[in-house]
DNA sequence: TAATCAGTTAGAATGAGTCTAATCCGCAAG
DNA sequence: CTTGCGGATTAGACTCATTCTAACTGATTA
């Protein structure tokens, strides 16, 4: 269920740690794993609970502290809708994000560029953005299942 | 400084909350009042302390269920940026918002019809939304003052 | 008048997230 | 080897926005 990374996953992991001078450790390789695993934008909670599968000594807060270091380094992104607790995303790709009404189930949309720029170009002179985020909000036909990897 | 509503504004109140079968009373009149008088988007706890210079026996949670009342029957909006308290709008047109990096503050950024056409296209078949936000994080230049009416 | 009912109120409860202080552990110096 | 250091981990306390609860108010209706 919660395979191991690839070389080339932890080669990853890895090198955005070592540029903010911090290490891997089992544990932050633990918490990658699981983020990598099942790519459904789990919360906090769900990632405690799938890495203490595998590592079960894994405490709640090193769980938050490996969380804020990923996103620190850029490795992850983080996800929030309205004021439910704030779930983990590793696609570092330009997306948005569709939350299922029915199923409370986190979707990634592809954003392609021109979308993205025709966006950005609705900011008045002066306003200077880092980050935008999108997020839908509806029903989304069953489309089963997870996506993984 | 916080002047009264105008028959108009009183008149629209009256006419959303009356379609979801609910009234007029003084503590939503003076909500409604702080949130037109000022648009910068304030926390329930700036709400709160606003409200209370003109009725000074308005309870928190009044103004929660207030603010709720309001969401609720589209008079208002939620704004959400990442876990900050919730924040509301009574600007109904579509727009996205920028939050200032540096000031905290939060601007309303006008949302042209054919963007947002564009934005909606991104949505895979089977994807139905009803919302979409969006919300700038970045630097604004001074611009100074407060974009109250 | 008495019953009803939405709205208001104070305060308790909730829970995601943060903070603190103790411990652990890999590594380098002696 | 031993020791000391510093980052990482850990359990548990704490915070604080929000939600919940139960009592109260005041207008409207029977
Ligand atoms: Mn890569
Ligand atoms: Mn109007
Ligand atoms: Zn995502
Ligand atoms: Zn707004």
């Amino acid at each position: 269920m919660i395979q191991n990374l690839t070389d080339h996953d932890r080669e990853h992991l890895q090198e955005a740690l070592g540029k903010s001078g911090q290490k891997v450790t089992p544990q932050r390789e633990a918490v990658f794993t699981v983020l990598l695993a099942q790519r459904d934008h789990p919360t906090v909670d769900e990632v405690f609970h799938r890495a203490r599968e595998v590592m079960p000594g894994l405490s709640l807060a090193t769980v938050y502290n490996c969380l804020e270091t990923f996103v620190g380094c850029g490795l992850v992104r983080q996800v929030n809708h309205e004021r439910e607790s704030t779930r983990y995303c590793p696609n570092l790709t330009p997306h948005a994000h569709f939350r299922d009404k029915a199923t409370g189930r986190v979707h990634d949309i592809e954003l392609p560029p021109e979308v993205l720029k025709s966006l950005r170009s609705i900011l008045p002179p002066g306003f200077d953005s880092d980050v935008v985020e999108i997020s839908f909000h509806g029903r989304a036909q069953a489309k089963d299942s997870d996506p993984s990897n």
